[in-house]
DNA sequence: GCTATCTATATTGTGAGCAATATAATTTCA
DNA sequence: TGAAATTATATTGCTCACAATATAGATAGC
């Protein structure tokens, strides 16, 4: 028998695992305060991106920005932003100028709900028991990665440090 | 007019959408790697939680200690399991001793693959341009805050600072 | 001006995630 | 022992994600 170990396999040497579960208890940790707005976490950051545009007066905003934004492709986002128009937080409507692009705003309703999202991030945040510091260090940091990540389709580049056989690699 | 600014509800300031962005990025990233063996990223991590206890000698598993191991649910781990199967990945077999239980165990099929898998971390590692050092210590810290978050429903902790109206608040 | 190309959005199909509920087997304990 | 509570898995229904494709309007070259 072989009896070989895999340790760069092993499930809780994975970054991967790690960003991916912490993602998914992040939004299990939102769900209840969004729910009681009538909101679901990915129609929250929908709306932090019209909150926002609206502080920037640059309302109606096209579909496609509110795509680059969230890094996500037509396929997601239509869908949802035609559940939110159904739910009245948001109006959906063709340029007239150039009749590719749907211009979104938001309903008094959903600019209404600002006020009551206001205290969320804060109280997610308490619920967490992570420190401001600690939060705002690792956003910073995860930031980082997300810039310096490597577009799609970019050519493979080797690690940063000399080649070995890592016990652990978190991949 | 108001012309209020909401700074703690600004895209780029939630933890959240960091940790949310990141995750989809690493999935991507497998995504091409994981189609060459025929695999979707939650059943690579399936797989990696069978490889090793297959290295313990501990298989078969019931799909309860899958569930521990990956934070997932029956309702999401029930279909991915019968979709494995119908791969000819993985057996689901109900226990003798306890009917309740169905037993998870590896098909010569699925077994094999981790010969091919075996690279898989460490090319993602160089695609995606992160060094060795910067992951392993964004996975244990990430890991320690997975282990520190609350357990759903316990009670609501403050921040480990001195409250005060933070601009960025990283929630 | 006409066709080829490009751009913006939508649609289709598949596979997660997850809340809520259902079902069935086991255990507890009066 | 026998009903109530517990445990393990499955099912249903809804909402993402995302690849692949479709559609239609705008732009570029010739």
């Amino acid at each position: 028998m072989e009896d070989e170990v895999y340790p760069q396999l092993h499930l809780d040497n994975q970054l991967c695992f790690s960003v991916y579960t912490l993602s998914r208890l992040i939004t299990q940790a939102y769900q209840p305060l969004l729910r009681a707005l009538g909101l679901t976490y990915p129609q929250y950051l929908v709306l932090l991106v019209l909150w926002q545009a609206e502080e920037d007066k640059r309302l109606p905003v096209p579909v496609r920005y509110l795509c680059e934004r969230l890094q996500l492709d037509t396929g997601t986002v239509t869908p949802l932003l035609k559940r939110m128009e159904t739910a009245g937080l948001i109006r959906r409507a063709r340029s007239a100028e150039d009749e590719r692009i749907v211009q979104v705003s938001l309903t008094p309703a959903g600019l209404a709900l600002r006020e009551q999202a206001q205290q969320v991030p804060l109280d997610i945040l308490c619920r967490s028991g992570v420190s401001l510091e600690q939060a705002q260090t690792l956003r910073d940091q995860l930031r980082r990665l997300i810039l310096q990540w490597p577009a799609d389709g970019a050519p493979p580049r080797g690690p940063a440090t000399a080649p070995g056989t890592p016990e652990s690699d978190p991949g």
